[in-house]
DNA sequence: CTCCGTTGCTACAATTATCGTAGCAACACG
DNA sequence: CGTGTTGCTACGATAATTGTAGCAACGGAG
Protein backbone atom coordinates (compact mmCIF):
# COMPACT_ATOMS: atom_id res chain seq x y z
CA UNK A 1 0.00 0.00 0.00
CA UNK A 2 2.89 2.30 0.72
CA UNK A 3 3.20 4.19 -2.32
CA UNK A 4 7.26 4.85 -1.77
CA UNK A 5 7.14 8.42 -3.34
CA UNK A 6 10.01 10.37 -3.61
CA UNK A 7 11.04 12.07 0.31
CA UNK A 8 12.81 14.86 0.14
CA UNK A 9 13.04 17.57 2.34
CA UNK A 10 11.63 21.33 0.81
CA UNK A 11 12.25 23.98 4.11
CA UNK A 12 15.76 24.40 5.04
CA UNK A 13 17.54 21.87 3.68
CA UNK A 14 19.38 21.33 0.33
CA UNK A 15 19.07 17.76 0.00
CA UNK A 16 19.66 17.13 -3.74
CA UNK A 17 16.81 17.59 -6.10
CA UNK A 18 17.19 20.98 -7.26
CA UNK A 19 13.43 20.94 -7.71
CA UNK A 20 12.14 20.19 -4.39
CA UNK A 21 14.32 23.99 -3.48
CA UNK A 22 12.91 25.64 -6.59
CA UNK A 23 9.27 24.83 -5.82
CA UNK A 24 9.71 25.95 -2.19
CA UNK A 25 11.68 28.89 -3.43
CA UNK A 26 8.73 29.79 -5.79
CA UNK A 27 6.08 28.65 -3.36
CA UNK A 28 7.17 31.68 -0.54
CA UNK A 29 4.74 34.99 -0.79
CA UNK A 30 5.25 36.96 -3.44
CA UNK A 31 8.08 35.25 -4.68
CA UNK A 32 5.84 34.04 -8.21
CA UNK A 33 4.28 37.34 -8.42
CA UNK A 34 7.58 39.15 -8.23
CA UNK A 35 8.95 37.31 -11.05
CA UNK A 36 5.93 37.81 -13.11
CA UNK A 37 5.72 41.71 -12.44
CA UNK A 38 9.53 42.22 -12.98
CA UNK A 39 9.23 39.59 -16.66
CA UNK A 40 8.60 43.18 -19.24
CA UNK A 41 11.18 45.76 -17.57
CA UNK A 42 13.35 46.38 -14.24
CA UNK A 43 11.62 48.40 -11.53
CA UNK A 44 12.51 50.09 -8.60
CA UNK A 45 11.71 48.78 -5.10
CA UNK A 46 8.85 50.88 -4.72
CA UNK A 47 7.25 50.44 -7.88
CA UNK A 48 7.29 46.62 -7.85
CA UNK A 49 5.91 47.21 -3.96
CA UNK A 50 3.26 48.86 -6.23
CA UNK A 51 2.68 46.53 -8.85
CA UNK A 52 2.31 43.98 -6.62
CA UNK A 53 -0.73 45.63 -4.59
CA UNK A 54 1.22 47.34 -1.51
CA UNK A 55 2.26 43.92 -0.30
CA UNK A 56 4.44 44.90 2.66
CA UNK A 57 8.17 45.95 2.21
CA UNK A 58 9.18 43.72 4.48
CA UNK A 59 8.19 40.87 2.72
CA UNK A 60 9.48 42.05 -1.01
CA UNK A 61 12.93 42.16 0.28
CA UNK A 62 12.97 39.08 1.83
CA UNK A 63 12.18 37.68 -1.58
CA UNK A 64 14.07 39.94 -3.39
CA UNK A 65 17.31 38.81 -1.45
CA UNK A 66 16.40 34.85 -1.79
CA UNK A 67 15.90 35.06 -5.74
CA UNK A 68 19.34 37.40 -5.83
CA UNK A 69 21.02 34.70 -3.96
CA UNK A 70 19.14 32.34 -6.23
CA UNK A 71 20.35 33.94 -9.18
CA UNK A 72 17.07 34.84 -10.87
CA UNK A 73 16.91 38.79 -10.09
CA UNK A 74 19.86 41.38 -9.73
CA UNK A 75 19.66 45.03 -8.57
CA UNK A 76 20.99 47.11 -11.21
CA UNK A 77 23.73 49.58 -10.67
CA UNK A 78 21.47 52.12 -11.59
CA UNK A 79 19.00 51.23 -9.45
CA UNK A 80 15.74 49.17 -10.21
CA UNK A 81 15.60 45.59 -9.89
CA UNK A 82 15.42 43.12 -12.92
CA UNK A 83 15.74 39.59 -14.22
CA UNK A 84 19.09 37.81 -14.75
CA UNK A 85 19.40 35.86 -17.65
CA UNK A 86 18.54 32.86 -15.51
CA UNK A 87 15.99 34.43 -14.26
CA UNK A 88 14.26 35.41 -17.60
CA UNK A 89 14.75 32.04 -18.58
CA UNK A 90 12.64 30.88 -15.42
CA UNK A 91 9.81 33.02 -16.35
CA UNK A 92 9.83 31.72 -19.48
CA UNK A 93 9.60 28.16 -17.96
CA UNK A 94 6.07 29.24 -16.32
CA UNK A 95 4.42 31.97 -19.07
CA UNK A 96 2.49 29.63 -20.33
CA UNK A 97 0.48 29.84 -16.92
CA UNK A 98 -0.52 32.75 -18.12
CA UNK A 99 -2.57 31.47 -21.06
CA UNK A 100 -3.29 28.69 -18.71
CA UNK A 101 -4.82 31.09 -16.02
CA UNK A 102 -7.09 33.21 -19.17
CA UNK A 103 -8.64 29.74 -20.24
CA UNK A 104 -9.03 28.75 -16.04
CA UNK A 105 -11.19 31.68 -15.36
CA UNK A 106 -13.28 29.89 -12.80
CA UNK B 1 -8.14 30.62 9.08
CA UNK B 2 -9.15 32.86 6.57
CA UNK B 3 -10.41 30.82 4.08
CA UNK B 4 -9.43 32.88 1.21
CA UNK B 5 -11.45 31.21 -1.85
CA UNK B 6 -10.43 31.67 -5.37
CA UNK B 7 -13.68 33.20 -6.16
CA UNK B 8 -13.85 37.12 -5.50
CA UNK B 9 -11.28 38.13 -3.46
CA UNK B 10 -7.95 36.88 -3.82
CA UNK B 11 -4.81 38.52 -2.08
CA UNK B 12 -2.95 40.63 -4.21
CA UNK B 13 -5.26 40.89 -6.61
CA UNK B 14 -8.70 42.61 -7.54
CA UNK B 15 -7.79 43.28 -10.85
CA UNK B 16 -10.00 40.34 -12.27
CA UNK B 17 -6.69 39.04 -13.34
CA UNK B 18 -6.68 35.49 -13.37
CA UNK B 19 -3.17 34.85 -13.70
CA UNK B 20 -2.91 36.96 -10.25
CA UNK B 21 -5.45 34.64 -8.56
CA UNK B 22 -3.30 31.89 -9.95
CA UNK B 23 -0.06 33.10 -9.21
CA UNK B 24 -1.69 33.27 -5.63
CA UNK B 25 -3.33 30.09 -5.01
CA UNK B 26 0.10 28.37 -6.17
CA UNK B 27 2.47 30.37 -4.24
CA UNK B 28 0.70 28.86 -0.87
CA UNK B 29 2.96 27.00 0.98
CA UNK B 30 2.98 22.96 -0.56
CA UNK B 31 0.89 23.91 -3.27
CA UNK B 32 3.43 23.92 -6.18
CA UNK B 33 4.93 20.60 -4.20
CA UNK B 34 1.52 18.77 -4.17
CA UNK B 35 0.17 19.05 -7.52
CA UNK B 36 4.20 17.91 -8.10
CA UNK B 37 3.37 14.67 -5.85
CA UNK B 38 0.38 13.99 -7.48
CA UNK B 39 1.97 14.37 -11.27
CA UNK B 40 2.50 10.68 -11.73
CA UNK B 41 -0.24 8.98 -9.84
CA UNK B 42 -3.21 9.35 -7.32
CA UNK B 43 -2.05 9.13 -3.48
CA UNK B 44 -3.91 8.47 -0.36
CA UNK B 45 -3.61 11.92 1.95
CA UNK B 46 -1.12 9.99 4.11
CA UNK B 47 0.83 9.18 0.95
CA UNK B 48 0.70 12.20 -0.31
CA UNK B 49 1.77 13.61 3.14
CA UNK B 50 4.67 11.16 3.15
CA UNK B 51 5.49 12.57 0.11
CA UNK B 52 5.49 15.91 1.09
CA UNK B 53 8.14 15.01 3.99
CA UNK B 54 5.48 14.66 6.39
CA UNK B 55 4.38 18.43 6.01
CA UNK B 56 1.43 18.91 9.00
CA UNK B 57 -1.67 17.52 7.41
CA UNK B 58 -3.49 20.96 8.78
CA UNK B 59 -1.82 22.34 6.08
CA UNK B 60 -2.40 19.73 3.38
CA UNK B 61 -6.07 19.42 4.08
CA UNK B 62 -6.15 22.99 3.50
CA UNK B 63 -4.08 23.42 0.44
CA UNK B 64 -6.17 20.06 -1.05
CA UNK B 65 -9.79 22.24 0.12
CA UNK B 66 -7.74 25.21 -1.97
CA UNK B 67 -7.00 22.96 -4.93
CA UNK B 68 -9.96 20.86 -5.36
CA UNK B 69 -11.99 24.01 -5.52
CA UNK B 70 -9.85 25.66 -7.97
CA UNK B 71 -10.91 22.10 -9.72
CA UNK B 72 -7.61 20.98 -10.14
CA UNK B 73 -7.35 17.93 -7.50
CA UNK B 74 -10.30 15.36 -7.00
CA UNK B 75 -10.94 12.81 -4.36
CA UNK B 76 -11.65 9.62 -5.98
CA UNK B 77 -14.73 7.46 -4.45
CA UNK B 78 -12.42 4.64 -4.25
CA UNK B 79 -10.44 7.25 -2.09
CA UNK B 80 -6.87 9.04 -2.71
CA UNK B 81 -6.22 12.16 -4.36
CA UNK B 82 -5.61 12.96 -8.02
CA UNK B 83 -5.46 15.66 -10.38
CA UNK B 84 -8.46 16.44 -12.84
CA UNK B 85 -7.64 17.07 -16.15
CA UNK B 86 -7.48 21.04 -15.82
CA UNK B 87 -4.67 19.61 -12.84
CA UNK B 88 -2.83 17.38 -15.13
CA UNK B 89 -3.08 20.42 -18.07
CA UNK B 90 -1.83 22.69 -15.07
CA UNK B 91 0.92 20.40 -14.17
CA UNK B 92 1.97 20.24 -17.73
CA UNK B 93 2.59 23.83 -17.90
CA UNK B 94 5.04 24.26 -15.06
CA UNK B 95 6.40 20.91 -15.84
CA UNK B 96 9.30 22.28 -17.80
CA UNK B 97 10.60 23.75 -14.61
CA UNK B 98 12.03 20.09 -13.80
CA UNK B 99 14.25 20.39 -16.73
CA UNK B 100 15.18 24.54 -15.50
CA UNK B 101 15.76 23.11 -11.80
CA UNK B 102 18.49 20.44 -13.17
CA UNK B 103 20.48 22.74 -14.94
CA UNK B 104 20.29 24.94 -12.29
CA UNK B 105 21.52 23.53 -9.17
CA UNK B 106 21.66 26.23 -6.65
C1' DC C 1 25.41 75.14 0.57
C1' DT C 2 20.34 73.68 1.79
C1' DC C 3 16.02 71.69 0.59
C1' DC C 4 13.43 68.15 -1.56
C1' DG C 5 12.40 63.84 -3.47
C1' DT C 6 14.02 59.58 -4.58
C1' DT C 7 16.50 55.21 -3.93
C1' DG C 8 17.09 50.50 -1.25
C1' DC C 9 16.24 48.86 3.06
C1' DT C 10 15.01 48.04 8.13
C1' DA C 11 12.42 48.05 13.10
C1' DC C 12 8.73 46.94 15.38
C1' DA C 13 4.36 45.09 17.07
C1' DA C 14 0.15 42.90 15.42
C1' DT C 15 -1.89 39.58 12.77
C1' DT C 16 -1.85 35.02 9.96
C1' DA C 17 -0.15 30.95 8.38
C1' DT C 18 2.09 26.91 9.33
C1' DC C 19 3.94 23.24 12.30
C1' DG C 20 3.64 19.13 15.17
C1' DT C 21 1.13 16.09 17.79
C1' DA C 22 -2.76 13.93 18.86
C1' DG C 23 -7.03 12.19 17.90
C1' DC C 24 -11.83 11.67 15.72
C1' DA C 25 -15.66 8.96 12.91
C1' DA C 26 -16.37 5.97 9.11
C1' DC C 27 -15.29 2.06 6.66
C1' DA C 28 -13.12 -2.59 5.43
C1' DC C 29 -11.23 -7.04 6.54
C1' DG C 30 -10.60 -11.14 9.30
C1' DC D 1 -15.07 -8.44 18.24
C1' DG D 2 -10.14 -6.16 17.10
C1' DT D 3 -6.98 -4.16 13.79
C1' DG D 4 -5.91 -1.24 10.27
C1' DT D 5 -7.01 1.76 6.87
C1' DT D 6 -9.31 6.08 4.93
C1' DG D 7 -10.14 11.53 5.06
C1' DC D 8 -10.11 15.01 8.23
C1' DT D 9 -9.86 18.13 12.48
C1' DA D 10 -8.39 20.44 17.32
C1' DC D 11 -5.18 22.96 19.41
C1' DG D 12 -1.02 25.04 21.48
C1' DA D 13 3.52 26.40 19.79
C1' DT D 14 6.29 28.45 16.31
C1' DA D 15 7.49 30.79 12.15
C1' DA D 16 6.06 33.85 8.41
C1' DT D 17 3.65 37.92 6.84
C1' DT D 18 1.40 42.34 7.40
C1' DG D 19 1.15 47.33 8.10
C1' DT D 20 3.17 51.45 9.59
C1' DA D 21 6.86 54.15 10.29
C1' DG D 22 11.24 55.54 9.52
C1' DC D 23 16.42 55.33 8.41
C1' DA D 24 20.94 56.70 5.60
C1' DA D 25 22.55 57.63 1.05
C1' DC D 26 22.31 59.73 -3.31
C1' DG D 27 20.99 63.30 -6.84
C1' DG D 28 19.07 67.37 -8.76
C1' DA D 29 17.35 71.76 -8.45
C1' DG D 30 17.35 76.32 -6.23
Amino acid sequence: MARQAISGNVRGSRTGRPIMALLDLLGRRWALRVLWELRAAPLTSRALRTACDEASPTVLQARLSELREAGFVELGDGGGYGLTALGRELCETFMPLHRFAERWKR
